[in-house]
DNA sequence: GCAAGGTC
């Protein structure tokens, strides 16, 4: 018969250790202490993994336990060429300021038999399970190493998990090693190598002191820089052309309509006069078509990382940057969930009546909360999918009701209220709206007016954020015929397209792969920091 | 003084 065995539990990070004790102990006998670390407690409780009866010590890292360098002869900049960097030694070792979560994992480890691992469940969570492999087997030989995999912190899914233990993949792994290696070589040599060749070649306008200059290059800021740069070229070359065309306006004891050429716009005047003087040789207007739709406007999807960098640089002209130290605070205050998140659409298993309802005393968006709740108004509906899916965490909700905290900045103040209003909107009804398209003839050309009539605002009562305009045209009927009351042969010049925005920026990077969520707002700030490009208001 | 990834 065997007795209670140690079994080391690690995660990726303390909230995950911290979910996941909870769920396995049903919080029923849990305790928690302090390791090394200050961040990463160990929880403690009692388990049983098939039949066997276990004692679970719970504890975390912070990421990646170890980082790549050179050995220290290449260190220096001046210490070899920098071609050297491709070949030159490398080695995996535990930062300082890792050195005390590192000693935690040998404290325990030498008191344990078995070592469940309990990453992340993707490349990078594989290759920090390595890392915890080689510091705890460093210290007991006899360990036996089993994964967890789960793709969400559910008490089915983690039960599950814990009695369906595999192995870890070293092939997983290898492929983060890969990486990290090509892209230390390649930036560290490349960096070096151009900042001596081309330091002297700019002139920085900029109070900074530019013997600090260093021009870096990588696999993902580089990149990122080349859309900059793209655009710049784009409006660069943009060669404004002429064009013409028509427009007609009717008024009516109703109001005015602006009709629009169907034909866009002419970039040759001759045609362009031609078929003016026609329309004005016969101008009488007959309606041709009168078409009646209801259009919906829906709420947006559930809110992702990148989509919340998106929206906070859109709304409030925040950084990706700022957006994330904010958003960091508000999770770690317990105020919202998990920042980094690809997932934009919910479990079916979230209560999502549940955060609703812990809003519905604040003062603004309260009221509203309130009729969400109310079946009669039948403001409710489910929230869509976006399609995204990390299996890891839910999109970004409330987690705490809040009408402001003392120590928040008018920033705190503003990303706390787009993450509530957001997730009111997610589970809203769409806005309905009643649109006119009338048609109408004139000598055999084409002109189009239209209107809109708001007939639910629903969902846009409390995302504040976005709007649809309405707009009113007189009434026609097919058939109908009219003498407009101005037509008109303008002309317009081409415009080149606006610089990229910062949300533009993460679009692109976003569709090319560049980066991950939790990067992106990185590389963007790198580009600044380097003066590769700048940000006007 | 260098990359990008993880997370606090």
């Amino acid at each position: 018969m065997s007795g209670t065995i140690k079994v080391l539990n690690v995660a990726e990070k303390p909230s995950v250790a911290k979910s996941v004790s909870g769920l396995l102990s049903r919080n029923q006998g849990l305790r928690v202490r302090d390791g090394r670390s200050r961040y990463n407690k160990i929880f403690e409780f009692n388990y049983s993994i098939r039949g066997q009866p276990c004692h679970m010590l719970f504890t975390s890292v912070t990421g990646h336990l170890m980082e790549l360098e050179f050995e220290d002869r290449f260190r220096k900049w001046h210490s070899c060429d920098p071609g050297d960097l491709y070949h030159a030694p490398v080695r995996k070792s535990v930062p300082e300021d890792k050195l005390d979560i590192k000693r935690t994992l040998e404290e325990e480890a030498r008191r344990c038999q078995w070592l469940v691992l309990w990453l992340d469940c993707d490349r990078e969570g594989e290759n920090i399970a390595f890392e915890v492999i080689e510091v705890c087997r460093a210290v007991n030989r006899h360990l036996t190493i089993r994964r967890a995999r789960f793709s969400a912190l559910i008490e089915r899914e983690i039960h599950h998990a814990t009695q369906n233990l595999i192995d870890p993949n070293q092939w997983f792994s290898d492929a983060v090693d890969a990486r990290q290696e090509i892209d230390l070589r390649i930036g560290a040599s490349f960096t070096r190598f151009q900042t001596m060749l081309l330091r002297d070649k700019f002139v920085i306008d900029s109070a900074t002191d530019d013997r600090n200059l260093v021009l870096s290059y990588g696999p993902c800021q580089f990149p990122t820089l080349g859309f900059v740069v793209e655009r710049y070229w784009e409006v660069q070359s943009h060669e404004p052309e002429e064009f013409w065309t028509i427009n007609c306006s009717h008024k009516s004891d109703e109001g005015v309509a602006t009709f629009n050429w169907m034909r866009g716009h002419l970039f040759d005047y001759t045609c362009a006069v031609i078929v003016y003087e026609m329309c004005v040789q016969e101008p009488n207007a007959t309606v041709s078509k009168v078409q009646h739709q209801e259009k919906l406007k829906y709420p947006p999807y559930p809110l992702s990382t990148i989509e919340l960098e998106k929206r906070a640089s859109r709304y409030f002209r925040m950084s990706s940057e700022h957006t994330m130290k904010v958003a960091e605070d508000l999770y770690q205050a317990g105020f919202i969930s998990y920042p980094r998140t690809e997932t934009d659409s919910f479990s079916s298993r979230t209560d999502l009546h549940a955060i609703v309802q812990e809003q519905q005393e604040h003062p603004e968006w309260g009221s509203y909360a309130q009729r969400l709740l109310d079946p009669e108004t039948g403001l409710w509906r489910n929230p869509g999918s976006g399609g995204h899916d990390d299996k890891a965490h839910p999109p970004i909700h409330p987690t705490k009701f809040s009408a402001g905290e003392h120590g928040w900045s008018q920033d705190h103040r503003k990303l706390y209220e787009l993450v509530v209003r957001h997730f009111l909107a997610c589970v809203s009804q769409p806005a309905v709206g009643a649109e006119t398209i009338v048609e109408i003839d004139i000598a055999g050309e084409l002109f189009s007016a239209s209107g809109r009539m708001i007939l639910e605002r629903n969902y846009l009562d409390v995302y504040r954020y976005e709007s649809w305009g309405a707009s009113m045209i007189p009434t026609y009927t097919v058939g109908q015929q009219f003498i407009p009351t101005s037509l008109t042969l303008d002309t317009g010049v081409t415009r080149p397209p606006p610089l990229l925005s910062e949300a533009d920026l993460l679009s692109c990077m976003d569709k090319a792969g560049i980066g991950t969520d939790a990067t992106m707002h990185d590389h963007i700030k790198k580009l600044l920091d380097r003066f590769y490009a700048t940000k006007d208001s």
